[in-house]
DNA sequence: ACCTTATATTAGCCATGACTAACCGGGCCA
DNA sequence: TGGCCCGGTTAGTCATGGCTAATATAAGGT
């Protein structure tokens, strides 16, 4: 329906929002000029897909928001599925994902759904946008924000950044394990965590990217 | 790499060669006006992947060959990939693997290719070109001119018809199944063939997209 | 109120890849 | 041999989606 450009903006519209996103925000987002993210919101305008003050930023209309709720669906199940079935690591399926989203058709859409038994959370912990863009709501919260000396269970890590990915697989943090916080460094809000029997060091930056709950959910 | 108009292109011209295709070939094959294909085969003898003779046709280079050959092996692990894991039939999974060759990079190839076993035929019976552009040569046979009375092996079925693949879904005909051609109809060539116990006819035009060989291979 | 700075927009250019309409070239038939 | 027809090419247009350079706006500090 609509070309892999728009999809791309829609998605970044929606990962930027819900407020209204300025040009500069969304051209850095999508390493593309200023000059090419107006004229693209003057076309998403066009088409009703955000809604677009000038000089103010653009923001998505229901029509827009429910795009890009079906291209963030389709993204987080082609993530399950190729975690599941080939076994890639979650370092490596968000690019993957990235190129497929946009030649998924509904149907396969479907049947990899299906397949899956309609999960709600993608590997990352991120949440799957339900086939008509329902989303329900987490309350994960940031680790760097939670308090210490209470166990807690990761849930969410971050899906677009391999680097880190990696360091957080190789340190056995990933959705699902419990872990507890020691102590926070008061001069840069470091995280000195206890995961099982080992213990670790989480700096703020990494630690505000993971998030947690304090019970495990079903 | 390239687009994915070029790489249709390509992939066309591949299906319609070796020999010398002309503009309007390539142009109906891919939906597309004389024009646009004269246009395109500029273009990609600019790219070295095509030799051009004007008013006679145009044929893939080596390089253009392996780069066809690149997006086919894509095409069809992507269909066997389809029909293994999500148990898509026959005449869904072209359509798909259409779209999500251009999207899939060498790295998951590779994945799928080894979740596989590294297979060398699609579930149409076509041949998938290894990594390197290896195609070995399969030696099957039209059906409609095969000897009567001898037992065949049906080895590959059309991919890209959805209404001919359920037909010959529904008559228990594809790959593996065993068959042998009772009588040829003199006026149109159509088959009386024996599947097991039962007794269909087979049209010539069908019989033509059909290919098998005498002894089972492995 | 004015000036600076950051952000936003406009203008104008380019490549890609589609299209139609018009023109060219080669082969076949009368 | 002349004309016709089919296929191929060229010319010119359009939409998409990038870009740079120049200009406009908003907001904050003096």
């Amino acid at each position: 329906m609509y070309s892999v450009a728009v999809e791309d903006y829609l998605k970044s519209l929606w990962k930027l929002g819900p407020k209204n996103v300025g040009t500069k925000e969304l051209a850095d987002n999508l390493q593309v000029s200023k000059a090419s993210a107006t004229k693209m919101i003057l076309r998403l305008s066009e088409k009703e897909l955000v809604d677009h003050i000038p000089y103010k930023g653009a923001s998505l209309t229901k029509k827009g928001e429910l795009e890009a709720l079906s291209i963030v669906r389709k993204h987080r199940l082609l993530e399950t599925f190729l975690s599941q079935t080939l076994g890639l690591g979650r370092e490596e399926i968000h690019d993957e994902a990235e190129k497929l989203e946009h030649a998924l058709s509904k149907n396969l859409e479907m049947a990899i759904a299906e397949f899956l038994g309609n999960p709600t959370r993608d590997p990352h912990g991120h949440p799957i946008p339900g086939p008509n863009g329902e989303l329900y709501n987490e309350r994960d919260l940031p680790l760097c924000d939670s308090p210490i000396n209470i166990s807690l269970t990761v849930m969410q890590v971050p899906d677009d950044d391999p680097s880190i990915l990696s360091w957080l697989e190789n340190n056995g943090i990933h959705p699902g394990i419990k872990l507890e916080i020691i102590s926070r460094d008061k001069f840069d809000g470091g995280l000195n965590v206890k995961i099982g029997d080992s213990k670790k060091r989480i700096s703020s930056s990494v630690a505000s990217l993971v998030k947690i709950s304090f019970e495990v959910e079903n």
